[in-house]
DNA sequence: CTGCGACTTGAAGCGCGCTTGAGGTCAAGC
DNA sequence: GCTTGACCTCAAGCGCGCTTCAAGTCGCAG
C-alpha cells in the first residue's frame, strides 16, 4: 500500500468539465481535490493534511467533506519540495511561504541561506565527482582510495 | 548546553607528546582521543560512539577507558558529513564505507546516487536562485513572485 | 592521595516529518 | 436505497539520528 506510489485515478474531474478551453491546456481555474493532489504530487493525502496544518498550503473548499485545492498548490508543493531538499525545516518553509512586504528579516535569512546552500551544492558537487569516481574505482576499499578521499576533503 | 557547540578542551594531549616533528606538522600517527575528535570535528563525542556502533567509524584503543582515534578519522568524519548532507542514511553510508573489492551492486548504486545527486544539485542550484531574488524582490507575498517560482518549477 | 571532570555503558528520550489507527461521514455507482 | 471506498478528525505511533540519563571508571592536576 505504501509502496504503491500515487497512481491517477480521479482524472474525470478535469476532464469532465472542460466547457471552455480550446484543447487539453492545463486547467488553472477548476479545484483539484486531495486524491487529485495526492497523485499528480506523489504525495500521500496525510502529508497534504500534514502541510495544511502547519500552514504550507491551503484547501480552498470542500467537496463533501473531501478538501479541493487550486491547481496552483501543485506549484507550491514543487517549491517545498525544493525546499525541504535544500535542508529547510517545515516551520521555516511555512516562514518563507507567508512572507509579508515588509518582512526585511525575513528577506535578509533567506540571502543567509541562499549562501549556505553555495557550500551544500559544492560538498554535494565534491560528493558526487567521489561517487563517480568510486563507482569503477580498482581500489580494494574506496576509503583507501586517496582520489575518493580527496574529493571530499578539499573545501 | 547543547547549544554551546564544541570548545577545545583537551589540546593537552597532542601538544604535551610531540617529540619527533620539527614543525607544528599534522601528526598522522598520534592517536587523539575521543575528546579531541569531537572538538576538532564539531561533533559530540556521543556522536562518535554513534558512528562506531553503527560501524561508520572505528577506534583504534583506548587510552584507560577513553577511546582513541587514529587522525584519519576526521577525514572519515569528513565524508560522513559530506555524505550526510547528500540525503545519504547511516546504514548507507556505512556500507559505503565497508565496501569491499568485489561489490559491484555497491558501486553500481554508487552511480545511481551520483545521478541523483544530478538532480538535487539541480534543485539547489534553482533554490538558491530563488532565494537570491526573493531577497530582494519587491513582491508583496514571494509566492506571487513569477520568477520566484519560476526558479522552481523549471526542470 | 584526593578530587575533579571527561569519559564509559546501556537504555530511554527527543524532535522532526510524516503515517497509522479508530471511528465517522459523505458521493457516487449499482 | 445500499454499498463501497476514499476521504474526514484526532491522537498515537514510527524511523531516523542523535542526546540524555543513571551509575560507574579512569587519568591527571593539586
Amino acid at each position: 500500500m505504501v509502496g504503491t506510489a500515487g497512481r491517477f485515478d480521479a482524472v474525470s474531474t478535469v476532464s469532465t468539465a472542460s466547457t471552455i478551453s480550446t484543447v487539453a491546456a492545463v486547467d488553472t481555474e477548476t479545484p483539484l481535490d486531495i486524491g487529485e493532489v495526492a497523485a499528480r504530487s506523489g504525495l500521500a493525502p496525510s502529508a497534504l493534511r500534514f502541510y495544511e496544518q502547519r500552514g504550507l498550503i491551503e484547501s480552498t473548499g470542500r467537496n463533501g467533506l473531501r478538501r479541493t485545492y487550486s491547481p496552483a498548490v501543485l506549484d507550491r508543493l514543487a517549491l517545498i519540495a525544493c525546499a525541504r531538499q535544500a535542508g529547510f525545516g517545515i516551520s521555516e518553509i511555512a516562514r518563507f511561504l507567508t512572507a509579508g512586504p515588509g518582512d526585511t528579516e525575513l528577506r535578509r535569512r533567506m540571502a543567509v541561506k541562499a549562501d549556505e546552500l553555495d557550500g551544500m551544492i559544492a560538498r554535494l558537487v565534491r560528493m558526487r565527482a567521489a561517487l563517480r569516481h568510486g563507482a569503477d574505482c580498482p581500489e580494494e576499499r574506496l576509503v583507501d582510495c586517496p582520489e575518493f578521499m580527496a574529493a571530499v576533503k578539499a573545501g
